[in-house]
DNA sequence: ACAAAATTCCACATCAAAATAGAAATTAAA
DNA sequence: TTTAATTTCTATTTTGATGTGGAATTTTGT
């Protein structure tokens, strides 16, 4: 597939979070076990941040955790704060009009697909992302 | 999904030429029928002719024929042609060595979408868009 | 109060995709 | 042979995503 880097990094950022013990995750950590330029990843926080994904916690010693429940927080809603999903909406042959009773000629072989996708990115949650085997490495 | 606008461009072009009674397009007869920017329409030809996906025609009355049978280009010819397929090849999360016995994250939930994207980018050839029941719109 | 550790803000730099511009080269119809 | 209709080439501009830099602000521990 093809999301943009920054929501890969965003991604990348939830599976490490629920992946480790710490509770609260400083930027600096985070630099220091993603490979992400550290000042796009503190920008990025921040973006998150105002989405209500994470909640940061100013001060000495302070961070970021997650603002609500693992499970509540879906690939979908991360995707959106940061690129937006409309992308991934839309018809693939980028007519603005396709659907059901005006489909284009892709439509109806790929609309299947698309929807498999989209029901991944919003079904799937942070939670689910813990790796129950041990075989993560970032 | 997300194809670069230019895949989206490209794969248009061919939608439109296998739905049009036309043997032979100028570039011309292409801008008035598809909505895309002329100058860049004209590159594309030129780039989608050097990968031997269309054929030139030059001088007067000329234009662009498929340069092999339409059910022999498959839409992932076209887009490797543009783009390259790499980007839909890769793990979900930017990492470079996700597989199914060192898999990021989302791997596992990932992989049968993914797949099933690649095989119908691989499998699906120009041919496949014919329209058979006369609801295209340009 | 002070200093340390953190987030936040504003501005700029880089890079690749997308779009544009103009002139040159080719060909075939008349 | 002329001319018109075409493709081709090289270069530049624009735009949005990505990445950097540095100073300002907030908060906590001591």
């Amino acid at each position: 597939m093809r999301l943009s880097k920054t929501s890969e990094y965003a991604l990348r950022i939830f599976s490490f979070m629920i992946n480790d013990d710490k509770q609260v995750f400083s930027a600096k950590y985070l630099v220091n076990n993603l490979n992400i330029p550290e000042k796009y990843l503190r920008n990025l926080l921040t973006k998150l941040t105002k989405f209500n994904l994470i909640k940061s916690i100013k001060g000495r010693d302070g961070g970021f955790v997650f603002a609500k429940n693992a499970d509540k927080i879906t690939l979908a809603d991360i995707v959106d704060a940061v690129e937006g999903m409309d992308k991934y909406e839309k018809c693939i042959l980028g007519f603005d009009y396709c659907d059901e009773s005006r489909p284009c000629a892709l439509h109806h072989r790929w609309h299947p697909i698309k929807q498999q996708i989209l029901d991944f990115l919003n079904n799937t949650t942070v939670a689910d992302l813990r790796d129950k085997e041990g075989n993560l490495r970032f």
